[in-house]
DNA sequence: TTGTGACATGGAACCGGTTCCCGACGGAGG
DNA sequence: CCTCCGTCGGGAACCGGTTCCATGTCACAA
């Protein structure tokens, strides 16, 4: 057996037996270095309970000279809590959810959690594996799920042990969540090109059969409808589906503006990726932005300067420290996990103008400005 | 307290005192309502040990009625092994170490590993902090450190706890390192432009003093510099340091490429996105490309095909499984932590010719080209 | 018949902390 | 002088598994 004696005041690694783990000092070892119980020592480095400052000193500089550092499984263990959140995402190298998760582990990390990255992919097998294998395990205190719309069965699965979670990136049935308006932004972008006059405007946006896509793109698209109807600009040929990213908008503009009779003299993009990929097809095509063609983006690419793209700015780092900061703070309400308020955060969104929209050409110019010079005195 | 037999067969949270807690079930419910001990529930379940096979079916009936699953926290406490492996990380939101972390995340996923994720920031104290407090809590088994230089303080931490490492991105003294030879990759892409001919070849890339770069920047320069020296082409001008992404790429081409007397005929790109950026720029200044100029990318982005930027791919995906590999190779050895292999997996690349080379225009043609169809009969 | 070994199971120690409970001590107040 | 209370510290239970060891059964070979 370990005898613990030979432990003490020795840094290296004692493995008197090759095969079996190396022994690292444990609390017990700082304890009696410092000549007290490990119940005093427990307290005094934890901060918890009566311990006289001298007694709390010497059980300090003995876990420093041990280089004693907790076991969080056994703390975890006892108290229940992993002091670990639980990420679901569905991509990792896509800009907006590399920016989220890029905010949350900042936000997490600076209130001493850790991290657990889960990457859910489209496969229903690999999912029902995540949640019922390791999300389960007792392995993390909250769940932040990024993009991912859960099931009820999921969501009660999750709430039945207890754990908070929160949602980013849209709506979930019955938990907290953290989103733009996503149909409000798509809105507000079209109706900004319908205020500069256009009336031939297209939306390039992402494919609505797309799994994992948690209704953003049919909500921009919707979101777009409803500024075009309100304008009197309804058509059935004003939306093309493509591919979410800079490739995609390319592709897709390619096609869409290839015959110069009917191209249109704006495009809304559904996300800045789609958006530098109009611009990029567009000037390959010779096709002059804004002149011939305004392109309106949504997200706030870093991207977009360079492009000199109008976008509507989201802040996804900003988003994931809010939804991260939601988290730890039903952890650290008494009433954890009870109540959760229903809250849906909605985060603003700001619009930054660029080159990339004017209004358009005399002979292209739509009733609306028109009429608007024609008030003007 | 609790009375564990109120529990069984109870698969709704009981919440006797809100207060505290909710019990899920426990192993010893499981044995309970099986009617086993503890320990042949253990067996039962791990499939470890002798157990009759009436007995692990009731035991396994038992556990699926009562939703148990194990905690990972107090298996861990005995066994000593996590089954999660900690991943250093610089960036997320970069296209490289994206691409790596979900290589690593489908790899050990798919083993039962947990991937927990910690961003280390270039400010010194966070980087201690996260060696110091998170990685040395006894939670994860193994470390990855994707494209950062660690200390031989760092290394010997890790060691002395018995984990293992793994680099990637390159070398790091005395521990397995999966990378590509960064030196020899620009080589060849600087290789590639000499004998197309070019004489005027410019190298942009990342600059030298920016931390976490872990020497990536300068081993390209180094193998853009042998090349030419090799070529006889030596000059102090033909390096410029840039931001490594896409806007980096763009703002020093406009510079390098603004005196059509001094402009280049080719560039090697840092990578992918800082070449992307070049040819965004070029085209933006009415340079043809690959008529007026060469451009040679390293990487294989994912915006290559579409910029029809000759590059030459790595794979950081595969290159993260590969890291994971070795790490679950090393946790499945029996001599855990001896003697790890010094293996220094260096990956291939691959070369992607596309519309962005070719040779230079005839009064720029280089001594070398000339003497080649000199040579030839 | 007895020894042997594979198989099956229960009891108990153990991993490394946290926390409850209790006792001790010392000063203040009645 | 006796309580009482705030402070301090130790002993032991406990978290929820895993594993060692002992016990027992049964089949089979000697």
């Amino acid at each position: 057996m370990w005898n613990r004696f030979h432990i003490v005041g020795n840094l290296d690694m004692l493995c008197t037996e090759p095969q079996r783990r190396c022994r690292v000092s444990a609390i017990g070892d700082v304890a009696r270095l410092a000549g007290v119980s490990k119940s005093t020592a427990s307290r005094a480095l934890s901060g918890r309970g009566y311990v006289s400052d001298a007694t709390r000193e010497r059980v300090v500089q003995a876990a420093a000279d041990l280089g004693f550092v907790v076991s969080s499984n056994a703390a975890s263990l006892v108290t229940g809590q992993t002091r670990n959140v639980g990420v679901v995402i569905p991509f990792i190298n896509r800009w907006f959810f590399a920016e989220v998760l890029d905010g949350i582990e900042s936000a997490l990390i600076s209130s001493g959690y850790d991290l657990t990255l889960y990457r859910l992919s489209p496969d229903a097998e690999q999912r029902r594996r995540v949640f019922d294998y390791f999300l389960v395990r007792k392995r993390v205190d909250a769940v932040i799920a990024i993009g991912i719309e859960l099931t009820a069965r999921e969501v009660d699965q999750l709430r039945s042990l207890g754990k908070p979670i929160v949602g980013l990136g849209g709506p979930i049935e019955g938990i907290p969540t953290v989103n733009i308006d996503d149909v409000d932004v798509a809105r507000m972008a079209t109706e900004l090109l319908i205020n500069l006059g256009h009336r031939k405007i297209m939306h390039l946006g992402g494919d609505l059969d797309e799994q994992m896509d948690f209704r953003v793109h049919a909500q921009r698209l919707s979101g777009f409808r409803l500024a075009m109807s309100a304008a009197g600009l309804d058509s059935d040929d004003n939306f093309r589906a493509v591919p979410f990213d800079i490739p995609g908008g390319y592709e897709g503009a390619l096609k869409v503006l290839a015959d110069p009779r009917q191209r249109p003299t704006a495009i809304v993009a559904g996300c800045d990726e789609v958006a530098v990929g109009v611009i990029v097809a567009a000037r390959q095509l010779g096709i002059q932005i804004p002149s011939q063609l305004s392109v309106v983006g949504i997200d706030g690419h870093s991207l977009a300067p360079m492009f000199g793209l109008t976008t509507f700015e989201q802040y996804p780092s900003r988003q994931g420290s809010t939804a991260a900061s939601i988290i730890l703070e039903t952890l650290a309400g008494t009433d954890q996990g009870e109540a959760p308020r229903e809250l849906r955060r909605t985060m603003p969104v700001s619009l930054a103008v660029r080159g990339s929209t004017t209004a358009p050409a005399s002979e292209d110019r739509g009733t609306k400005s028109r009429r608007a010079s024609r008030e003007r005195p």
